[in-house]
RNA sequence: GGGCGCGUAGCACAGCGGUAGUGCACUACCUUGACAUGGUAGGGGUCACAGGUUCAAUCCCUGUCGCGCCCACCA
């Protein structure tokens, strides 16, 4: 017999061993058409947080959905070596250590960085395995697999001969903790409170007139090439074209026109420093102005492309050359005090403005110019723009198509290079003279070179790696063999869902679009399927300075992986933050007991899977009316999955489940399973073992390990073979109108009495018998059919005919066409009776007030659709005839 | 500055033109032979606010307020 209550501890790892060993996951088994969802490759070295139990459940949910469905289904698994943020954890590590890659040199630290691959790359996908996860895992992929490596290099090269990738010198985002070139998207802006500083440069040539700039960073002054002021700015006309001289570097620089000055902020005029800083490097460029870098790699000031020139009262070398080398907020410190002891600083105001920070560093971006790698990501964009535009990619909730449009149609040049180590060396190198040649291969590349001279050259690797977004971007194609055109490419290319959060559309889901449609000529999928993100209970971002980091693997030990499961399935909604805390996982587990113990009891009272059961032949009315309520719950729960409502899919289970199966299923059965034995008993059995049967199968997608457990505890087929079973679809039931106006019936006359005796506090000890007025003959043999039921549940003794006259002391019920006499003398208070009537006569007048209204207005029959004006009638008549029975119920009482 | 989303019962959320719903919490009662991780019944909402469209608005439109997010922005 079964536990009272379902140990997940115990069988879950079991359960998904099996499921592995049987190779229960694997793609290529089903005779079904292709279904793929390819995984958002989690961090090698990372560890399950809530984020990817979301993002996961409903995965597995909709591929074991399918799987069932008889599709050949491929969920594929892999991890990202994610450069930037490994590279950063080793070198922490290194740190610790007392060193640092530079020292240990590039091919060590490599080295070292797959030791720590090694040892920790196991981790997410061992947490995968105790979500539940049926990941196809032979089919497992790294990003920097060889294979993957290859696809790598041919999108690379083609790319690069298609004039699509491209080196540029120009400004970068540059991270100085990094020391790395990082792109747009890997920029946030935080705010600051800083200052803004207003400084005099004296105009050549003319005693005592200057020009006022203001800026946030007077250090830079070292690197200005200009004064950039509006043409139209009348103040400063006769400015244009004369000289400024720069304070602490004596240079002079003009004076220039251009419209990016605007004439409201600041003083109106704006300092340029082309070298370090977006605008100014556009302004720069109009005007032909020198771009002197003033910075180094780690943000240090720098004054090897600086002349330094003696002015008196402006400028001393001496003092200036001393800030080489600070750092930035030093240097700005000690140039303020320089500037305010030469009497050029006009003014401090405090600002508080938008600073560019590195998204993994923490630290201030710099602008700086350097030559980088570059990827045309307009040219790319298009056909991935059209393809959203024309519906052959859709994103669910299609809201999120505004966004990606907006960022897509504006979208600026790739940087691809990163300085840093790990991850895919850029497939260029450099020969004499600084050519370059782009090549699939070293020996591919001299062979290039040797053409190129006439003799084999020297070459050398550029030294940098690619953005990990680039490897990424091939995921759909490059997890499937391509560049080879291997038969699970064709199979599963394009993909079916991409399941992901918002957070990374631009990261990725834009740049597989990109990739996928450049490359294959198809999309990489053909719905996105947005999700939010999982905030604690109080609706907080879980963080770990915040403390609040709930761990998906600690719920899944206390709750189990199906209680988890299910509570992330009933709370996605669309689109929306999900607020999970363990009281969510909690309920939820109360959900997998309450369906364990359903089956607990179907298996105490002989319930077991009957071959070759026919629901069409059902009899009884009890029996019908539950096939035909497990069609609705399967159609409900079908059309929720088909529209990734997780929510509704969760909602339809659960409902079923509980309140048809177990509140009323189970208690009206009651009587007919403790009874006697024969053909009625049989047929009971057999229904609701194969309506057990339709609830395991449902549920199956969001708790797969209770419901596999009861699948094989039942014998409805061999040990584990719930994964592939087919999913439920709706079964012929006759009669099912009739059973579910009787069924319907005996809900409302069982729930009616419950209510009155509740009201009136009639001890539940007590059994009353239930007296019918006015009622119809069908409604009379259903009281008596149902009377052991009703006895159960509504302690009814008996049920008889109401007498002409009404006896003492009795409550009574409208329901539908009659009236039902409770006496309980002695235990009704004739004043409460007549006080619950009257409210019952109320709520039935304030309905038909209502609906009467509306049919008295002209207006309203005249422009109402014709059903709804029916309808409208027929509830004022349902109304009517209540308030005129609720009167005669009164009138009786006297 | 531009854009998006959200504001429905104490809490978490559905609904989105035609009688306001679910779960939890709450109150009362119940050791009823699956389950107290349970059962039964009940209370609780001018659907943020103000206008408009409509026979009819929680739902559509406009505006206001509050909350959150994205993009841009270092004068």
């Amino acid at each position: 017999m079964l536990d009272k209550t379902f140990d997940h501890a115990s069988v879950e790892q079991s359960l998904y061993a099996g499921w592995e060993r049987a190779g229960a996951f694997a793609a290529g088994q089903a005779p079904g058409a292709p279904y793929t969802i390819m995984i958002p490759p989690p961090n090698v070295t990372g560890v399950l947080h809530m984020g990817h139990a979301l993002t996961f459940t409903l995965q597995d949910a909709l591929i074991r959905w399918r799987r069932m469905q008889g599709r050949d289904a491929l969920w594929q698994p892999g991890t990202d070596h994610a450069g930037i943020a490994t590279q950063m954890v080793v070198e922490r590590e290194l740190a610790g250590e007392q060193t640092s890659r530079q020292k240990l040199g590039r091919e060590a630290f490599l080295e070292r960085v797959w030791q720590w691959k090694a040892q920790s790359g196991g981790a997410i996908t061992q947490q995968l395995r105790r979500l539940g996860a049926s990941l196809d895992w032979q089919r497992e992929r790294f990003t920097l697999d060889e294979g993957l490596s290859r696809a790598v290099r041919e999108v690379f090269v083609t790319l690069h001969e298609q004039g699509l990738i491209y080196r540029d010198r120009r400004l970068v985002n540059w991270d100085p903790k990094l020391q790395s070139a990082i792109s747009d998207l890997e920029v946030e802006s935080q705010e600051v409170r800083g200052s803004v500083w207003h400084i005099r440069y004296p105009v050549e040539g003319d005693d005592g007139l200057h020009l006022t700039v203001a800026t946030t960073r007077p250090e830079t002054l070292l690197g200005d090439t200009a004064v950039a002021v509006h043409p139209d700015d009348p103040r400063y006309a006769a400015l244009v074209g004369r000289h400024v001289v720069l304070p602490l570097t004596g240079r002079r620089v003009p004076v220039v026109a251009d419209t990016y000055s605007d004439p409201e902020k600041g003083t109106g005029a704006v300092k340029i420093t082309p070298a370090h800083d977006f605008n100014d490097f556009a302004v720069g460029q109009r005007h032909g102005l020198p771009m002197p870098s003033i910075l180094d790699r780690q943000a240090r000031i720098t004054l090897a492309e600086v002349e330094l020139h003696a002015v008196s009262g402006l400028a001393d070398p001496d003092f200036t050359r001393t800030l080489e080398g600070q750092g930035r907020e030093a240097a700005r410190a000690a140039v303020v005090a320089e500037l305010d002891r030469l009497g050029l600083l006009e003014r401090t105001e405090p600002n508080t403005h938008q600073v560019p920070h590195g998204d993994r560093s923490g630290v201030v971006i710099e602008p700086l110019l350097t030559e980088q790698w570059y990827c045309d990501a307009k040219t790319l964009a298009g056909p991935a723009v059209a393809a959203v535009e024309q519906g052959r990619i859709t994103f669910v909730p299609k809201q999120w198509e505004n966004t990606f449009f907006a960022w897509m149609r504006d979208i600026q040049p790739w940087c691809i290079s990163r300085q840093l180590w790990w991850g895919h060396r850029i497939p260029a190198w450099y020969g004499p003279g600084g050519s370059v040649f782009v090549a699939r291969t070293q020996a591919e590349a001299e062979a290039q070179a040797a053409a190129r001279y006439g003799a084999p050259a020297a070459l050398e690797q550029d030294p940098d790696v690619l953005d990990t977004w680039f490897s990424s971007g091939l995921w759909p194609f490059s997890t499937l063999g391509w560049p080879e055109r291997t038969p699970e490419l064709a199979r599963h290319y394009p993909s079916d869902v991409l399941v992901t959060g918002f957070d990374i559309i631009f990261f990725w889901v834009a740049r597989m679009m990109m990739m996928g449609l450049h490359f294959m000529g198809d999309v990489p999928f053909r719905h996105v399927v947005i999700h939010g993100l999982v905030r604690d209970e109080r609706g907080q971002k879980m963080s770990k300075s915040k403390g609040n980091v709930i761990d998906p693997l600690s719920l899944v030990d206390q709750y189990g992986a199906d209680a988890l499961r299910f509570a992330v399935c009933q709370l996605t909604g669309p689109g929306r933050d999900i607020k999970l805390g363990a009281a969510r996982v909690a309920e939820a587990r109360s959900f997998v007991t309450k369906l364990w113990n359903a089956a607990r009891f179907c298996e105490m009272n002989g319930v077991a899977p009957v071959s070759g059961f026919d629901p069409a032949g059902v009899r009884a009315p009890l029996c019908r009316w539950l096939l035909d309520a497990a069609n609705q719950a399967v159609a409900e729960a079908d059309a929720a999955l088909e529209a990734f409502r997780f929510d509704d899919y969760a909602g339809a289970c659960y409902r079923f489940t509980w309140n048809v199966f177990c509140d009323w299923f189970v208690e009206l059965a009651k009587p007919v399973l403790m009874g006697a034995d024969g053909p009625e008993r049989d047929e009971l059995r057999a229904t609701a073992a194969h309506v057990l049967g339709t609830v395991l199968r449902l549920l199956h997608p969001a708790a797969p390990f209770v419901t596999e457990a009861l699948w094989e505890a039942f014998g409805y087929g061999e040990a584990l073979s719930l994964i592939r079973a087919p999913w439920p679809t709706a079964c012929t039931v006759s009669g099912a109108a009739a059973a579910r106006d009787e069924l319907g019936w005996v809900i409302r006359f069982v729930t009616a009495v419950r209510t009155v005796r509740a009201e009136m506090n009639v001890p539940p000890a007590l059994k009353a018998p239930v007296l019918l007025r006015d009622a119809s003959p069908q409604t009379a043999a259903r009281a008596q059919a149902w009377l052991d039921a009703a006895t159960r549940l509504g302690r009814v003794s008996e049920v008889g005919v109401a007498p002409a006259s009404v006896p003492a002391g009795c409550a009574q019920i409208v329901l539908d066409e009659a009236t039902l006499l409770l006496p309980l003398a002695g235990l009704i208070d004739l004043d409460a009776e007549r006080a619950r009537l009257s409210r019952e006569r109320a709520r039935a007048t304030d309905d038909l007030e209502k609906v009467r209204r509306k049919l008295d207005n002209a207006d309203f029959v005249a422009r109402a659709k014709a059903d709804v004006v029916d309808e409208n009638r027929e509830r004022a008549r349902a109304a009517e005839r209540e308030v005129t029975r609720l009167d005669a119920a009164l009138a009786r009482l006297g």
